[in-house]
RNA sequence: GGACCCGUAGCUCAGUUUGGUUAGAGCGUUGCAUUGACAUUGCAAAGGUCACAGAUUCGAGUUCUGUCGGGUCCACCA
């Protein structure tokens, strides 16, 4: 053996082996009970940050049940991340002097996708790197044929229980990168907004969007507001920048009377208060803010102007003709951001499909309270996470699983728009380039159009524009493309989080045979706290509806791992460590361990150079160990497996039979941990033990007397606590096992030292 | 406005679920030893009012209440 552990020369060739034999799949233990974990699929275009090298966690629960003789399963997946790869894609184009609109959807599609598949195998590379234990046979991708019949299976299962439904719903929508988000997506900041007070005929009222004033519908004042008493239900003429007008007076408690004047104007179509005051006192929606983030031809003079320089040239106006009564400068709001480009959100009206939450939280909710929900229980490890699980499903709103991006699962809806039935009218391109807003389709044809060159000019366009006469589109679920008639498919992809929501079921459903029935429910969903929401709340809520039961018996949070002065890694700042120049460096064992030790679960970590040496020389440790036992090596005796119940009988001088009790109840006290999720006290407990226990003092008394008798007690129990620190470290212990005992097996598939 | 987490050695963190000798680790600091199985390692030392104030208890780092400080999340602000 060397002097040194050199992990350069072990690791590689090692995980090369194990996937070769096969161990990573279930079946090297055919007759145990199914033990499996869906792996959080990583974005196929990124590399690794830390947080996928916390997945250690699931590699070390994984490997701890199979060597118990669990049949055990982790299946590996990568995730297209809809609108996350294309930004990245089109910052990629820009820097090639294209953009999106450059290229049809098709092509579009195929580029991105192209691309993504280019960059795939780095990040499997990594996983690799890591040591984790996948079943690489059973990967899987969210857009794969089959993953995306199943879920389109689900969403016509939700349209068809009137779970999934379309409407013109305000939503959150970014100008710049042309599609609308979730509420959970949009990112509040707070700013500095001035506050004008304008004058509404003999009213006044403060607003921070003077701009918005050409899509009011109302003002509105609180009923129980004794100063505006006689204004309620009136019509008010008013002096505007673009003229006289008239505007209704309504009631409404949403207007807090200590705010501003104590009246509102209300713009349904740009604020989601206001929009809900509209349909109280069903006030017309008054668009006047277009997709591309200019005002439109409701603005008068101002139209063509972006937002920001409207509401400049508004104010300049009002001033002008004496609107204006003040204007707060230091007044503070916060305003939603797009996440990705950091624009300011606009709040546009659009036909977007929805999913009703309510009826899906519900049971949920009850599947995490309660211990014999009929959908099975989910438990939530640290415990003080469930809160949060319940703040967020207890308030839910209904999800936006429309985005206005080409790089996704294409929404299998589709729009009849040929013959009598022709109802639905869609702003489109035509063939030179020229935009129609909102043309209805069979005027299109008339003009002599081709139906092709119609689809063309719906891919290619930004925002699709359904308008329908009637409330009901005439709309067919599919999820093949209907054959009679013209056909218009719904340009818009799902949220990437509505496929990844189905991923636990889905994965086991295209594995392999039976995997669905062996391993579903799973039994654990290891993942990021920061995600609980995103993913994990509607995983649950989407498992149970497709299939009855939970997608997961255990939730098991880590937190995140920050750089080393403890602040958050971001690519803009520029502090982001790959975990894979550490593995480089320190060697996987020695990065795997620094995740887990010395930090509890479901905390935040900071990312430590001194506690990555401390492992690395913890490997070296082991190594020397290793070698100091069979330096000492009697050659007649063969290596084989004693329990500790039979190193017990056969101990001769007191302080072997002290330390087999021992390692006996370090054993039973790691194990304990491990099924406790307390990794961090199993890894202290091993460290602390191996180190300054079995090496310190056992060796070292050892080293006196040694002799066969003792020699076969010291081999024996270091290969005991080989085996309760392999799920953690299962390179260096593998390699040492196999140079102790001669072993041509690996230690991933022995068993663990039951007792 | 609501919720959650954190505050323990110079630094980074365990330990709090289930209260019980002298509160631990890594790194750093100081001294001694060793070329040994260990490009080291071993032994030893210094270093803590466990944020603060109350309460419960025979006993509180651990449970409860409040305060202060740091952080995160949610809601929402016309």
């Amino acid at each position: 053996m060397d002097k040194i552990y050199d992990h350069t020369k072990v690791e590689e060739p090692l995980y090369k082996e194990w996937e070769e034999n096969g161990y990573f799949k279930p079946e090297v233990n055919p007759d145990g009970q199914p033990y499996s974990i869906i792996l959080p699929p990583p974005n196929a275009n990124a590399p690794l940050h830390f947080g996928h090298a916390m997945y250690v966690i699931e590699d070390i629960l994984v490997r701890y049940h199979r060597m118990k003789g669990f049949k055990t399963l982790w299946v590996p997946g990568a995730d297209h991340a809809g609108f996350e790869t294309q930004f990245v894609f089109e910052k990629k184009l820009a820097t090639e002097g294209k953009s999106r609109f450059d290229y049809d959807r098709e092509t579009l599609y195929k580029m991105i996708l192209e691309f993504v598949q280019g960059n795939r195998p780095v990040m499997e590379g990594q996983l690799k790197k890591l040591g984790f234990s996948l079943d690489w046979s059973r990967k899987k991708m969210t857009i794969d044929p089959e993953i995306v019949a199943i879920v389109y299976k689900n969403f016509k299962k939700l349209y068809d229980d009137g779970l999934a439904y379309r409407a013109k719903r305000l939503v959150n929508y970014c100008t710049f990168d042309g599609t609308s988000f979730s509420d959970l997506e949009v990112i509040h900041e707070e700013r500095k907004s001035p506050l004008y007070y304008i004058k509404y005929g003999p009213l006044v009222l403060a607003t921070t969007r003077p701009e918005t004033k050409f899509g009011d519908t109302a003002v509105a004042v609180n009923p129980k507001d004794t100063r505006y008493q006689e204004y309620v239900g009136k019509e008010l003429d008013i002096e505007t920048v673009l003229g006289s007008a008239k505007i209704r007076v309504v009631a409404d408690d949403m207007v807090d009377m200590e705010f501003g004047t104590g009246v509102v104007k209300i713009t349904p179509a740009h604020d989601f208060n206001d929009f809900e005051v509209s349909k109280r006192h069903d006030l017309p929606l008054k668009q006047v803010i277009g997709f591309d983030g200019k005002m439109n031809e409701h603005a008068g003079e101002f139209a063509g102007l972006y937002v920001k320089q409207a509401r400049r040239a508004v104010v300049e106006k009002m001033q002008e003709k004496g609107l204006i009564e003040k204007i707060d400068e230091n007044y503070q709001n916060r305003v939603g951001l797009c996440y990705k480009c950091k624009n300011i959100l606009e709040p546009l009206p659009l036909e977007q499909w929805f999913v009703k939450m309510e009826p899906l939280a519900k049971p949920a909710i009850e599947a995490v309270k309660n211990p014999s929900a009929s959908s099975g229980q989910v438990k939530i490890h640290p415990k003080s996470f469930e809160k949060l699980y319940f703040q967020f499903l207890e308030n839910i709103r209904d999800w936006n699983i429309s985005r206005q991006v080409v790089w996704g699962i294409r929404i299998p809806a589709w729009y009849k728009v040929s013959g009598n039935e022709g109802r639905i009218a869609v702003s489109f391109i035509d063939k030179n380039g020229e935009f129609h807003p909102s043309q209805p389709i069979r005027q299109a044809l008339e003009e002599g159009s081709s139906f092709e060159e119609i689809e063309k000019g719906i891919q290619r366009l930004r925002i699709p524009q359904y308008e329908t006469e009637g409330n009901q589109p005439d709309i067919e679920i599919s999820s093949t493309k209907p054959t009679d008639g013209l056909w218009i498919q719904d340009t818009d992809t799902f949220d990437t989080w509505f496929s990844s929501s189905q991923w636990p079921f889905a994965t086991l459903m295209t594995s392999g045979e039976n995997d669905y029935e062996t391993f579903y429910p799973t039994s654990v969903m290891e993942t990021g706290y920061d995600i609980l929401r995103w993913w994990v709340a509607r995983m649950v809520m989407m498992g149970i509806y497709a299939t009855g039961k939970v997608p997961f018996k255990h939730v098991v949070l880590h937190g995140l791992v920050n750089d080393p002065l403890g602040k958050k890694m971001s690519k803009s700042k520029g502090n982001v460590v790959n975990p894979l120049e550490l593995v480089d460096q320190y060697g996987a064992d020695a990065v795997r361990f620094a995740l887990v030790y010395g930090t509890a679960l479901g905390n935040d970590q900071v990312l430590s150079y001194p506690k990555l040496e401390a492992a690395r020389r913890f490997t070296n440790k082991l190594w020397n160990i290793a070698r100091f036992i069979e330096m000492n090596k009697v050659s007649s005796i063969k290596y084989q497996v004693l329990s500790i119940e039979e190193l017990k009988k056969m101990a001769i001088h007191e302080n072997d039979k002290i330390w087999i009790e021992k390692v006996e109840k370090w054993t039973l006290q790691v194990t304990d941990y491990i099924d406790k999720y307390q990794f961090n006290l199993a890894a202290d407990n091993l460290y602390e033990n191996i180190w300054h226990g079995f090496a310190d003092f056992y060796i070292e008394d050892v080293k006196q007397r040694i002799d066969p008798n003792s020699y076969v007690i010291l081999n024996t129990l270091y290969i005991i606590l080989l085996k309760i620190l392999h799920p953690m470290m299962p390179f260096v212990t593998d390699e040492i096992y196999r140079k102790l005992t001669g072993s041509e097996k690996s230690l991933m598939i022995e068993s663990w030292p039951i007792i």
